[in-house]
Parts: structure tokens; C-alpha cells; sequence
DNA sequence: TTGACAGGTGAACGATTGTTCACTATACTA
DNA sequence: TAGTATAGTGAACAATCGTTCACCTGTCAA
């Protein structure tokens, strides 16, 4: 049961589609389809997976994506607790929008107040209004840099996330080209 | 053309499947699956789709993930270069073995030097040897934390990444569930 | 001992799959 | 003007799809 959830989330992972019927039948051992369609039934009951409106096979929310526990501080939880844990998708779960969304190398230190350090991933989305206190990507003065985005007063500037370098004031242009929705650091 | 793909790309957003050579001629308005099969085979050579060993559509590397641009101090690149560049999914880049992976959330500053703040999301892995310097999930003297694990000596000590907290010394006990492979936040 | 039931087999079914062929229309080249 | 790719149509093809039916096992409770 949990075994065969395995081997179809490996065959998924490695072909990225979704097996047949007669596919789920080798893959377990089955020599029937029948076998294979009453099994599907109770796993999509389980929402390990899903079928469309042909009667194909989807990945369920259990498929794809990463488990999520709960907090470090507050405790660990328990292996019985794990079960009943949510999976998140960290490609649906950061990026709504694929088509104006991308991903930046941050170099500096100019945002380490903020925990953005130099080697961090930057999520930014292209074409959204940025508000007061949102971090930015901009083009300030013909020079691009990431900083807070703030509106004092009627004014706008740009204000770093580490004492060390100045509040950037536009002399002459100031073009914001994309908000960071997210940062990823991989060790 | 780019069209053609960006439909495609919806409709396996929305169905979490690629469509079928009958599907992709509605999408785009053909009235022939032969259209299709012309147009296909022209897209897989630009590496917009891929085919499995059935003729079945898969999606490409183009489909799935993120845009991956520059660098944000090093300059911004040019609309031009952003046609050449890479596309990167997040779950596959951050999660290569999703049954020992979790997320967890983090709360307190016992790491903010490490650029892990209150609020983040820490993705760790179950079952991997330490190394030092490394931040880990340990349980220590029966009560959970993440730290950097260092090896002074012959001695293991967690050491937090805030000078305001002490460096940990296990007294009886010290295990090590998972290390933290990445940092996730979102705005 | 009997009955019900869950789990699996095997075969047949219509529907849909991707492929292929002959054919038409448009656009561009020589 | 004739010739030649390019792009799309429409129909036929075998193969595979998921579904469904009757049937054969065990297991467990009454």
C-alpha cells in the first residue's frame, strides 16, 4: 500500500509522468489492470493521487513536494505526528506567477540586516507596484542595486539593510524593475 | 510559436499533466493532430518539450522552474540575455531526496548571524553525517534547536549563530535528527 | 459449515492515443 | 512565370488507454 505509493512516486520523479495502469500493474507486480484500478481507487481516496477527466493518473498532493513539520524552537514533533503532516510544492508554493517571475545571485552585504547575504537566491516578480518597505530590484541612477523600497512622504528612496551604506535618494531616474518575493540560501 | 509553448505551459500548470496532440491543436486552434505532430517535433528540438518512448508529451526543461538571471550588484542583465538563460526548479534543485527532506519553520534569533531569522523556513535532511560547521537539528539534553554543529577536539558543542547566546555543551545527550540544507523566506 | 467480503486474474469493450499518407493553399525564390 | 518549400487539412492505422464483467481464491465472522 504505502509501498506502492513509493514506487509510483519514484517512477513519477524519474520519467515525470505519471505510469499507466498496466504501468502500476509491472511496477507492483500485478498481473491484472483490474488489480491496479481498484487499488487506484483507495490511494485517490487517500488523495495520494488523482485522476482527470480520462481517467489518467495525476500526482496527488503527496507526490510532489516536501514535507512540513512544525517549528524548532517549539519542539520536535513526533513520528506519529509526521503522518499527519502537509507536503508543500516549493515551485507552486514561492512562484504564482512563472512567466514574470526569476531568480537573482545576490553579491554584497548591502541587505545582511535584512538576512540576505552574499551567494543568497532572490526570488523577484516582475511588473508588480512595489509598497513602502518592500525590497526592491531597481535601477537607480543608471545602476542596479536590491534595497528597501520606501516612500517618505511624496518622496521615494532607497534604504539599505545594513548601517554601513547610505540611504539612496534618485538624482535624476529611479525604476523599479522587480520586487523579491522570497530568498533561498542553499548550503 | 513562443505562443504554442505558452499555452501548453497553462494548460499543464492548471491540469498537472501535458496535453494530449488532439488537446495542443484546440489549444492552439488547429483542426489536425498532423499540425501538431509538425509543430511538436520542432519544439523538442529547442528543447521546449520532450517525448517519452509512447510518443507522450513531457514537459521540457523550459516548462518547470524558475528563470535563472545574473547577479543583482554585477549589473542587471539585458532583455537579450535573458532568452539565453537557464530555467531551474526549485523543488529538484533544493530537494534531492524527498523522503529524508522536511520543512520546518523557525522561530527566535539564536541564528540571525547566519541569516536565519524569526519567521524563516528551513529545509533539513534526515540520515546525513555532520560535518563541522554545519547547521543542524539536534536534540540536545532532551530539548530541541538548530545550531551549527562544530567538532572542537574530540568534543562536538553547538554553537548558535548570535553572540547574545551561550555555546551549548551536551551534558548527557546529543542527537543529531537532520542537517539544514537551505533557508526559504517569503514575503 | 456457511456466508460475506476483499484481493487478484483474465478477457473483452469502446475510446483515445500518436503516426502516417495523400492532398491543398499560401508564400517566396529563381 | 514556373518551381519549391512551408503549413495545415482530413482520413486511416495499429497500439494503448481506462473501464467493466465474470470468475477464482483466500480469510474471517457468525
Amino acid at each position: 500500500m504505502r509501498e506502492a505509493v513509493k514506487k509510483i512516486e519514484r517512477f513519477y520523479n524519474k520519467k515525470k509522468r505519471m505510469p499507466s495502469f498496466q504501468e502500476v500493474a509491472e511496477l507492483i507486480g500485478y498481473k491484472s489492470k483490474n488489480a491496479v484500478s481498484k487499488l487506484v481507487d483507495k490511494l485517490i481516496e487517500r488523495e495520494f493521487l488523482l485522476k482527470d477527466e480520462q481517467g489518467r493518473l495525476l500526482p496527488g498532493r503527496c507526490m510532489r513536494g516536501v514535507q512540513v513539520l512544525g517549528t524548532v524552537a517549539a519542539g520536535f514533533p513526533s513520528p506519529v505526528e509526521e503522518e499527519l503532516c502537509d507536503t508543500l510544492s516549493l515551485d507552486e508554493w514561492l512562484v504564482p506567477h512563472r512567466e514574470s517571475t526569476f531568480l537573482l545571485k545576490v553579491t554584497g552585504d548591502s541587505m545582511q540586516d535584512a538576512g540576505i547575504v552574499e551567494g543568497d537566491m532572490v526570488l523577484a516578480e516582475r511588473g508588480v507596484q512595489p509598497r513602502s518597505g518592500d525590497i526592491v530590484i531597481a535601477e537607480i541612477d543608471h545602476e542596479w542595486t536590491m534595497k528597501y523600497f520606501v516612500r517618505d512622504g511624496a518622496k521615494v528612496v532607497l534604504r539599505p539593510g545594513n548601517t554601513k551604506y547610505p540611504v539612496l535618494v534618485p538624482r535624476c531616474e529611479l525604476k523599479i524593475a522587480a520586487i523579491v518575493r522570497g530568498v533561498i540560501r542553499k548550503y
